[in-house]
DNA sequence: GTGACCCATCGACAATTGTCAATGGTCCGG
DNA sequence: CCGGACCATTGACAATTGTCGATGGGTCAC
C-alpha cells in the first residue's frame, strides 16, 4: 500500500437540526437527533474531553494526551471519544501511530442555536 | 398545621458556570455541574417538554397539558419535569390543584455561553 | 523482523436511567 | 363531607451507561 495524503473527509454533516426550542415545539425525529447530542454534552468526562480538545494547540490533539488529564483508562477515554465523534461533535483523524481528535465548532453553534431564547 | 401563603422560592440560582468550554479547560467541579445540566437536555421527552413550556401561552403550563403530546405516563412526565427542575432549567409553582412548569431562560442562556465557540 | 507504542474493541460488572402501574396526598366543587 | 381531579412518589423491571482489565491490530524505530 502506498503512502498518501489523507483527505480528512471525516465530516459527520450534523449542523442545524431545528428550529431553537423556543420558538416551536420539537418534533419527535428532531428531539431524538438533538438529545443524542445533548446527551453526548452530559458527562463531565467528556465535557472536559471536549475543553481539552478545544484548547488544545492546533484546535486537535492525540488520545495519549488526554488520559492523563481526565484520569481515566485509556480504554475509557476511547470509549468518551467515540461518543463525541458518534454524536457529531468531534472528529478523529489518524497520522500514522496516533489519532488526533478536535471538536467541530459548527456542530456547538447549532446546539446554541437550539437553545436560543426569545 | 395551618395553612399560609407560600412565597415561591422556587429559584435554583443556577446561572453561568464558569468559562466557555473553548476559552480554558474545564475544571473538574464545573464540568460535573454542566454536565448535569446538559443531561437534562439528553432526553427526547424532556427536550420536548421544555418545548412545551416554551412556547405555552404565558410562558407556563400545567402538567395535565403534557401527558399527552409526548405520548407519556403522567407519573413519567413528573419523573421528567423533576430533572428539568433539579437541574435548574424549569420551575414549578403550585396554583391551586394544578402545577405550573415554565423555562428558566437565563439557564439556557447560561448553557448557551458555555457552548461559545472562539 | 522484533519490540515498543498507540489505539480500538471486547467482556464483565455495578450503577444509573426511563418507563409503567399502583398508591397516596392535596385541592376543589357540590 | 365526599367524590373527583391533579400531581408526586413508590416499587419493579428492563435497558443503557460508565468503568476497568485484557486483548488485538496497526505503525514506527531500530
Amino acid at each position: 500500500m502506498t503512502v498518501r495524503e489523507l483527505p480528512v473527509l471525516d465530516r459527520p454533516e450534523v449542523v442545524a437540526c431545528c428550529a431553537p426550542l423556543t420558538t416551536e415545539v420539537l418534533s419527535a425525529p428532531d428531539a431524538k437527533t438533538l438529545a443524542k447530542q445533548f446527551a453526548a454534552l452530559g458527562d463531565p468526562v467528556r465535557l472536559r474531553l471536549l475543553s481539552l480538545l478545544a484548547t488544545a494547540e492546533g484546535g486537535a490533539i492525540c488520545v495519549c494526551d488526554l488520559t492523563a488529564p481526565v484520569g481515566r483508562t485509556q480504554g475509557t477515554v476511547s470509549h468518551h471519544l467515540r461518543i463525541l465523534v458518534e454524536s457529531g461533535l468531534a472528529t478523529s483523524e489518524k497520522r500514522g501511530r496516533n489519532v488526533w481528535y478536535a471538536v467541530v465548532p459548527a456542530a456547538l453553534e447549532a446546539l446554541r442555536a437550539a437553545l436560543a431564547t426569545r
